[in-house]
DNA sequence: CCCCTATCCTGAGGGC
DNA sequence: TGCCCTCAGGATAGGG
């Protein structure tokens, strides 16, 4: 599932494939991806437009539009966003096509719909909360071990719950918040008010160090993320925890347990993470 | 405040 | 070969 990483690797991809393209004409699928504004509005702007820059903002890919507004992404679970030859036959569940004027096409597909498409001026979105309120942007100079203290000592839930909610730190799913955990030596199911000063440093260097590392491997394509030239990433090999439930800690050799935490499959090791 | 569960969805995989 | 069931989970809403 697409987490930072798979995020920023198609934002960075995008950047240099679609910056100064225009728009010339856009085919939608179906319409409750696109969530703001109603489909007929979003075909209605987009036409036209040209796009200036691609950010990333938590798992939002946003692409900046000459007429002011941005083009939103989320990807889900399963969306894709490709760029492909405008004549290829487009997947099963494509749901917005923009034909660029290189004669490629910007392809956003999502079989299970969890993804969504936003449009309008960035603050317009935030103001309608249609685009949410994210945390601190773990790769940035703000995400400071104050910063990361502030998001878990107030509060008494669980690290996986707290990592995961985007709120406080921008970007984090279940595949690196397992692997933050396992790399700082904290069960993910330990209390936040009950780490220790050592145990928050060391979230908060492991937090970075994950995601950089994934990010210079493409991304962890363990099931369905694709970049958008529809190539894997390279990342799901050297995983720790995920989708290891069972087999033995590369680190220590003692069976990895699994459970559910915060309501997410999560596996760590009881020996190497306390 | 926090937790759990349901909801939205399809496809993959297991059992028979 | 195929049917049914379960499971996967990002975000959000509602109940306890």
């Amino acid at each position: 599932m697409p987490e930072l990483p798979e995020v920023e690797t198609v934002a960075r991809d995008l950047r240099t494939a679609v910056v100064g393209r225009r728009i010339m004409s856009v085919r939608l699928g179906h319409p409750k991806v696109m969530r703001f504004p109603v489909p007929e509005v979003l075909a209605a702007i987009l036409p036209g437009r040209r796009v200036e820059a691609v950010t990333r903002s938590g798992k939002f890919i946003l692409c900046a539009l000459d007429g002011g507004e941005d083009l939103v992404f989320h990807l889900g679970m399963t969306g894709h966003l490709l760029v492909c030859d405008a004549q290829s036959e487009p997947a099963r569940h494509t749901h917005l096509r923009a034909l660029l004027d290189d004669g490629r096409e910007l392809r956003y597909d999502d079989a299970r719909r969890f993804g969504r498409i936003l449009l309008g001026p960035r603050s317009t979105l935030e103001d309608s909360r249609v685009l949410p309120v994210l945390g601190v942007e773990p790769l940035s100079d703000d995400f400071t071990a104050v910063r990361l203290d502030e998001v878990l000592r107030s509060t008494t839930r669980t690290v996986k719950a707290a990592l995961l909610d985007q709120r406080g730190v921008a970007g984090l799913g279940n595949i690196y918040v397992d692997e933050a955990c396992h790399l700082a030596g904290v069960r993910p199911q330990r209390r936040c008010h009950t780490l220790t000063r050592a145990q928050r440093a060391a979230l908060h260097a492991a937090i970075p160090a994950v995601l950089v590392s994934a990010i210079r491997n493409r991304g962890s394509s363990t099931d369905d993320y694709r970049d958008i030239w529809n190539a894997r990433g390279s990342n799901q090999e050297r995983l720790q925890v995920y989708g290891r439930g069972g087999r033995p800690c590369f680190r220590c050799g003692t069976p990895l347990k699994q459970a559910t935490v915060a309501g997410r499959t999560t596996v760590w090791c009881h020996s190497c993470q306390r």
